[in-house]
RNA sequence: GGGCCCGUAGUUCAGCGGCUAGAACGUCUCCCUUACAAGGAGAAGGUCACCGGUUCGAAUCCGGUCGGGCCCACCA
């Protein structure tokens, strides 16, 4: 069989990715219950334009699993989603757009959102996807923000209210007094600001004398909501005033002065006045001593009636009043100018305040044991992994809060009673439901009869719904596969969101259903830059996956996704695309030598020579330790195992020593010929099907020329897995003399800088095998080498000595 | 500030108690050989970051130091 002189994946890999959709390679069975099945609970990328490096990296690394899996006969439920809810869309559709979402109705907004998301963005990251290769079933697809995903996410809310874990109430929210907008963490910015510190004094009561207490502060116009005074309790300084209480200057009340680690002794004067809210700090202190909260500000960043004459008054200027007023009352004692960064709203710059609202909560604190068990139940790869999730469980605060001063999100299923302001639930049954537009089903509130209802406006955060991906993915499939499916096989994701996408799936999976979600994790590490850092745009180092799939191919960046240990962040080096494209090239030529000779061939053995016995014994050790390494998530481990194996052993050392069987078998006998058919045709066969789940195409592309009809395969993807061959000890060590004498007079002709074909005049072998032996090699032996005239000694087998070969040029 | 990982050849990584510490890329030398010259073969190249400890034996295990990366938190 003639094989073209070169392989296109320019050509052949949109070609083979066709034929697979086309040919449903890569569905699911929904009705193959009897058929083990392995399910994956695939991260859902944020849609942000298109695909980049890091996706490139981890969905490679999932892939590789899941084609291995499916090799292996499993039924494997792969699905595909996107996560568009949330900010980031938001954000980038405002952009993308030239729209504010709260100068705009919500509906309309969110219609603009889905509109863009479906017809713009999402088609083009999918295709990104498939262009790399990935063997999702496409047709069991999510968004988070279609109507499965908001019915889920709705669901669940009102499964946890009914399970008395969610409450309202107030807490602090991150809010921009400018653009008058609750804001989430990624819209905040740090910057360097210019302020000062301010030593103002507080009033203590010492018996009839009153004492000054000074405390530097950055906010003063905070103070009509100072709430404690803390110091550190191992500060002596300030130990006596422990419990008394101390005047807050201007505005003259009473707070108590308490001890708290949090306060820092080296810190301005030691001691730091609490305000609600200046900054995170201030919460966990009020939360953890309980203390009143008070609002100095209103949401357009002005002073509320507490603050008394200074009411109205908007941030700034009240800070120069109140400065100046204190001045006067020689309770401002010094002012040093500071330099620090502070949270800044990334659009306008606005600095951020914290503002007490109506929050959501899903109540977990009390869990923490239960978390940590739940962890530990889950087989992490890496496992150092689990301890990410331990320290963030150990370090919990607070409660889980869900709720979103936002727009394009799912909206909470609830109303409450104008009057009374009691919980109203949307009916189970029409899910979802958008309470700004739809009524609740009963007329009446419950608790006061009044028939007034007002809608609940926030949104759910995002991971509020992302946190119920297995159940919204299983969701689509029939339902008598369902049960199967859950507990999933696997959850692949990257190391930086175990303590929110991780650890949230796990908290939903096990209040809902009381199980974990998976029975393994997969973490994947990060794709860097060449030098080991981070890419990001604002250091201008990032590489797109694209350009490199174009310029190499979708297996070449995939046989660099596979160059890294399961979560370990790897650099990215062009040239590693460059040596996975070389792997390419050997797989093509190797393979055009090997269908050269296999035309004739029938499977019928016969007897083997020791050389093929050798390799595939060898191959056989390969097998067994790949299919282990994948067992185990250690793709990188199969790669490079098999790689050297094809590379040296097989083309090096093999293909070399059977070419002279294969071309001539009227000098060396028929069956010498058919055996190494034999060993060749089925090495090759488990060469390929091994690199199949890192170089999809390529090895599909070769399966299909020769092996596919012959095996009744539509796909080398939905091929037996390899049966380890019988490893033989004994013949190896025979086989590997020859082995030996041919890398010997490589080496030796290499050195005399000849061509390898030059003639062996004479060559003398002692090896550790009998002449018997040796005679079943030596015709190998002749060949390979160009040896004309061979001469073997045994070496006794107490012998020191151990091989020799000398030879003649 | 807390956590996790990593320091092995010029570069990117394997090895994770026991052969002479490996591969790829790069470098140098050679080779048109009936799969492959947009190839191939061979060679050179290492105080396994540093300091202690455990052990018959340490790149590997333990403790510390110093670097690098990432995540989280803080910024009165």
């Amino acid at each position: 069989m003639e094989v073209s002189k070169n392989y296109e994946p320019k050509e052949a890999e949109p070609r083979w990715q066709k034929y697979w959709e086309e040919n449903g390679i890569f569905s699911f069975d929904q009705n193959g219950i009897k058929k083990e099945v392995y399910s994956i609970d695939t991260p859902p990328p944020t849609i942000s334009g298109k695909m980049h490096l890091g996706h490139a990296f981890s969905y490679s690394q999932q892939d590789f699993i899941a084609r291995f899996q499916r090799m292996n006969g499993k039924n494997v439920f792969y699905p595909f989603g996107t996560d568009n809810n949330g900010v980031a869309t938001e954000r980038l559709i405002e952009k993308m757009k030239n729209i504010v979402a709260r100068n705009m109705d919500r509906e309309e907004f969110s219609r603009i959102c889905l509109e863009t998301v479906n017809n713009e963005l999402k088609p083009k990251y999918v295709k990104d996807m498939k262009r790399l290769g990935l063997s999702c079933d496409f047709s069991i697809f999510y968004d988070t923000i279609d109507e499965n995903s908001r019915k889920a996410s709705q669901k669940s809310f009102i499964d946890l209210y009914k399970k008395e874990r969610e409450y309202r109430k107030d807490a602090p929210t991150m809010w921009c007094p400018n653009c008058q907008t609750g804001i989430s963490q990624v819209e905040c910015q740090d910057k360097e600001m210019d302020s000062f510190f301010n030593d103002i004094v507080f009033k203590v009561k010492e018996g009839k004398n009153e004492e000054d207490l000074i405390i530097a502060t950055t906010r003063p116009e905070l103070l009509p909501a100072c709430v404690a005074i803390f110091f550190n309790p191992v500060d002596k300084r300030y130990k006596k005033y422990s419990g008394m209480k101390a005047k807050v200057p201007l505005f003259d009340y009473y707070v108590p002065i308490l001890p708290d680690e949090r306060a820092d002794p080296e810190k301005g004067t030691g001691i730091v006045m609490c305000c609600t809210f200046g900054d995170q700090t201030d919460m966990e202190w009020q939360k953890a001593h309980n203390l009143e909260i008070k609002t100095a500000l209103s949401k357009d960043g002005r002073m509320t009636e507490i603050a008394g004459k200074y009411k109205g008054m908007k941030i700034a200027e009240a800070r120069k009043k109140i400065l100046e007023d204190m001045k006067e009352k020689k309770l401002l004692v010094s002012q040093k100018p500071i330099k620090h960064a502070v949270n800044v709203h990334e659009r306008c710059g606005t600095e951020i305040e914290f503002l007490k609202s109506k929050q959501w909560f899903i109540k977990y604190l009390d869990l923490k044991e239960e978390m940590l068990e739940w962890g530990k139940e889950l087989n992490w790869h890496p496992p150092h992994m689990y301890s990410r999730y331990e320290h963030w469980v150990k370090g919990l605060q607070w409660d889980w809060m869900i709720s979103r001063q936002r727009f394009f999100g799912v909206p909470f299923p609830v109303w409450y009673c104008k009057k009374c302001d009691d919980v109203l639930l949307a009916d189970e049954g029409s899910l979802p439901v958008d309470p700004m537009k739809d009524k609740p089903k009963l007329k009446k509130c419950q608790k006061c009869g009044c028939t007034e209802f007002v809608p609940e406006k926030d949104v759910m955060d995002t991971w509020a719904t992302s946190s119920l991906t297995p159940q919204i993915s299983i969701g689509i499939v029939n339902e008598k596969i369902r049960k199967k499916l859950y507990p999933m096989s696997l959850r692949p994701q990257a190391h930086d969101i175990i303590t929110f996408w991780l650890f949230n799936t796990v908290v939903k999976s096990r209040l809902h259903n009381d199980m974990n979600p998976w029975k393994d994790v997969m973490i994947s590490g990060h794709a860097q830059d060449p030098h080991g850092r981070k890419m990001s745009k604002s250091k201008g180092n990032v590489i797109e996956p694209q350009e490199m799939i174009e310029k190499y191919s979708a297996d070449a960046m995939r046989f660099w996704a596979a160059g890294s240990k399961l979560g370990e962040d790897l650099p990215f080096q062009e040239k590693d695309l460059v040596t996975g494209q070389k792997f390419i090239t050997k797989l093509w030529n190797a393979s055009r030598l090997a269908f050269m000779h296999l035309s004739d061939y029938k499977d019928e053995p016969g007897k083997m020579e020791i050389v093929d016995s050798w390799m595939l014994s060898r191959l056989g050790r390969i097998v067994r330790d790949s299919t282990k390494s994948l067992e185990n998530y250690e793709y990188s481990k199969t790669k490079i195992d098999v790689e050297w194996f094809f590379w040296h052993d097989f083309c090096d050392n093999y293909l070399e020593i059977i070419k002279d069987r294969l071309y001539n078998p009227d000098k060396r006998g028929k069956d010498t010929r058919k055996s190494a058919q034999h060993a060749l045709y089925h090495g090759l066969l488990a060469i390929l099907k091994m690199m199949a789940p890192i170089m999809p195409h390529i090895t599909e592309e070769i399966y299909q020329m020769h092996y596919a009809k012959k095996e009744g395969m539509k796909s080398i993807h939905v091929a037996q897995w390899p049966e380890a061959f019988k490893i033989e000890e004994e013949k190896e060590s025979i086989g590997k003399i020859a082995v030996d004498v041919l890398e010997h007079a490589r080496k030796a002709k290499s050195e005399r800088k000849v061509s390898l074909k030059t003639p062996i005049k004479h060559m003398f072998v002692k090896a550790k095998i009998t002449a018997e032996e040796f005679g079943m090699i030596a015709e190998d032996i002749k060949s390979s080498t160009c040896t004309e005239d061979l001469e073997f000694e045994e070496i006794p087998e107490n012998s020191k000595m151990g091989f020799e070969c000398e030879l003649e040029i």
